[in-house]
RNA sequence: CGCGGAGUGGAGCAGCUUGGUAGCUCGUCGGGCUCAUAACCCGAAGGUCGUUGGUUCAAAUCCAUCCUCCGCAA
């Protein structure tokens, strides 16, 4: 036996667990110093209008690196396999399952999870579009053990980054997805030589951020301005918000507040065309949309979208 | 073969049912008005109407085919 096989007797049997993009940016970090046993990720499912079957963007990332990559359909009952590489430690990175207890009981290190946002707030699988769409002005990544509870576990450490008037779910994520990697490449070493620390959450502290359902896309115009544009830019770039308009859906991808008041006018109803997109009564003022898209249709301006509209019956129309 | 919408000058659309010299809102270019303007007025350029084939005296329009884009559902 030569020294090198030695130290691969040596090294840690990580574990990674995780599906989506923002996953897979952690995933790549910790493959620059650590080596990865196995990756467990979702099944591969048919996405798009055609069905075709796309591979989650860790197994891309695993596949690229030949790593071991499982994708057991209920990890609940189907964990004999991860048991079966006697892992030292597993990190969950928004895998998409709970995990059963026989799976959180096995590692010696135990298994730790990477969430986007400051636990106890936001727990749960959209934490980054909540945040957004709830008003907040910071967010950030806590790295935490793993309980059989939704994000419950104790706290190992937590890193706070702002979120800025501009922000979308889709910048946040970008920002939050490299900080996840960074910090966790930070406090991995004190997790395992056992010298990091361990804070309990406090429960009636907590609130959850569950994913996004159709009807958190609809937009309500009796809402403010404020919280419209908040639900317009945390739902961007996906799913987007939308509402009515003829009938039609028109998602709305982008807006801005204004200082326009319209007493006379019902929420919801078209107050004027400006030069960037179209103006909408809502319960506190207005908020101009500018970047739309009727369905079946692309993005476009809402300058663009109102040009194709019969421009003398345009105002007043009331969008639900 | 999950459901549905759409491809028309640079952009967004109408026209297609009831075939017959391609229209609207913008943009662009030129000119005018104005202290000024995302305002207004006058004028111009720019399209083989997604592909291929068929029907017809004649097709953006009817039929068939293929390609592309998009909403929903999963």
């Amino acid at each position: 036996m030569n020294l090198e096989d030695l130290n691969v007797e040596k090294k840690l049997k990580i574990v990674y667990m995780g599906t989506p993009e923002f996953s897979a940016v952690v995933l790549k970090g910790l493959l620059e110093q650590y080596d990865i046993r196995a990756i467990v990720s979702q099944p591969d499912r048919p996405v798009g209008r055609h069905g075709e079957i796309l591979e989650t963007p860790v197994k891309k990332v695993g596949l690229e690196n030949t790593i071991l990559v499982i994708q057991p359909e209920k990890i609940k009952e189907q964990y004999e396999e991860v048991l079966s590489l006697e892992p030292d430690l597993i990190i969950t990175c928004a895998y998409g399952q709970i995990l059963p207890k026989e799976i959180l009981e096995a590692p010696r290190l135990g298994c730790i999870n990477v969430h986007a946002s400051l636990l106890p707030k936001l727990r749960g699988g959209a934490p980054i579009h909540h945040a957004i769409i709830d008003g907040h002005t910071k967010t950030g990544i806590t790295i935490m053990y793993m309980t059989s509870g939704m994000d419950e576990g104790d706290i190992i450490a937590k890193k706070e980054i702002p979120i800025e008037y501009d922000d979308t779910a889709s910048s946040l994520h970008d920002k939050l997805a490299i900080l996840g990697r960074d910090f966790l490449l930070e406090v991995l070493p004190s997790i395992i030589d056992g010298t990091n620390t361990r804070t309990k959450q406090d429960s009636s502290e907590s609130t959850y951020a569950f994913n996004i359902k159709r009807e958190d896309e609809h937009i309500n115009f009796s809402k403010s301005k404020r919280q419209i544009y908040n639900q317009i830019r945390g739902l961007n770039s996906w799913p987007g918000a939308y509402c009515l308009f003829e009938g039609k859906i028109l998602k709305v991808w982008a807006s801005r507040e204004t200082d326009n008041v319209f007493n006379n006018l019902f929420n919801g109803q078209i107050t004027a065309i400006y030069e960037d997109g179209f103006g909408v009564k809502v319960d506190n003022g207005e908020i101009i949309f500018t970047l739309v898209q009727l369905e079946g249709k692309k993005k476009m301006n809402a300058h663009e979208f109102i040009n194709g509209q019969n421009k003398d019956n345009i105002i007043g129309k009331i969008l639900d």
